[in-house]
DNA sequence: CATAAATGAGTGAGCACTCACTTACATAAA
DNA sequence: TTTATGTAAGTGAGTGCTCACTCATTTATG
């Protein structure tokens, strides 16, 4: 069985692979992180991250050197490095199942990754809003998540295909169906403020994509 | 024939009800909403504003009294007024054609509403960004949206399901993956920077909807 | 000529960022 | 076991600058 490692676990990999960061700096990483969640990027002042790290300002300043390093420090490594890790990851999973049908492919697929999302919602809400107001970041997201998901996916479509179990539509707007239904299954419930009802809805969603996706 | 009115045309009216407006007024809402959408309503300064207006920075003031008022003007009508009424002129418009069937009521469902979201990308942006770090603003969408499309939307796909045209599903979650798919196209659209393919992509949109939301 | 609209230099608050200094810790000599 | 010493981590008062907002004055309007 192919391990799935979690994200708090691969994010917190890839911060120890960093020569090892003090405890007071994983703090205020983690202070940064929530505030700018709560609040956006913009509206988080560097005292908030200092005082909910309980640290002093300067500490906030000591690795990275300004306000904008800090939010780099925390959406790169989740885009270059933990999330083409997790998409492997389930590639892996995937490939040691045989002859999948879809329905099971987008139940495992789903569950798999809904979760994800779910968890790491605080950095989408950063990531997205970031990426509605810089277009470099839109560029390197999709310089980054683009090639991933047309390595780790489109393998697993084509082979479904093949088989005569998927639509003829293209790969491309077969992958924004499936993480459009995600993204805004995760934004729904992040509009009513009930995390709950995400899960409740996974059922729904496996249904309709499995129906969409069918071949005609 | 229903007139179906756009959205400019509906903000112009909207804001024509409000006492007279003077045209610097309207130069400084333009060049507001400009702005907060290239940039984010956080990053903007009033300078820019009155600079982009070719007013002095006094002028944005004498209406709105502070910049967030400013922000609240642009949203709120947006809200509260402008969709209703783009809601209810599409109900009014399915309701003359009789008997219609899953895919026309898509078809024109889609091609109506999505030319409005493309066009309203700019307000859209601003939007989605202050909803996902205003608690409140979440609040007053969900109270305000949610009813018009249960009284504009539901009634049209109950009278579908009846026909035995229409997947069973909750009618919130067909409502969720109308727009979601939708929601997901502009988004797309938007990260590659080319709205001309916003519009190549609507058949597949319908074709993908219109199986998925199928009865069985 | 009265009232509203517009101006733009000015103001003070708040913010990102700095730096002289203190503390913690590791290694090693006494 | 103490003491010395060098290095990195942490501190927080201080600084200068940006920005939202004001207001005395000027300009348009009916």
């Amino acid at each position: 069985m192919v391990k799935n490692t979690d994200i708090r676990t691969a994010f917190e990999q890839v911060m120890a692979e960093d020569h090892e960061i003090p405890a007071k700096q994983k703090q205020v990483l983690a202070a940064s992180l929530a505030l700018f969640a709560e609040q956006g990027f913009a509206n988080t002042t560097t005292k908030q991250i200092a005082d909910r790290a309980g640290v002093a300002e300067g500490t906030v300043y000591r690795r990275y050197k300004t306000k904008d390093e800090l939010l780099a420090a925390l959406l790169k490594p989740m885009v270059t490095t933990v999330l083409p890790r997790l998409m492997g990851e389930f590639a892996q999973q995937v490939a040691t199942m045989q002859d999948l049908t879809r329905h099971q492919l987008l139940a495992a697929l789903i569950k798999n990754r809904a979760a994800f999302l779910a968890e790491n919602w605080q950095v989408g809400k950063v990531l997205i809003n970031e990426m509605l107001i810089q277009a470099d970041l839109r560029q390197a997201v999709i310089q980054n998540a683009g090639p991933i998901i047309q390595k780790t996916l489109y393998p697993i479509l084509d082979q479904l295909r093949a088989q005569h179990e998927l639509t003829a539509l293209p790969n491309d707007m077969v992958c924004q169906f499936i993480i459009g239904t995600m993204l805004t299954n995760v934004m729904r419930a992040n509009l009513q403020g009930d995390f709950a009802l995400f899960d409740q809805r996974i059922p729904y969603l496996i249904e309709f994509l499995d129906q969409g996706l069918a071949p005609k």
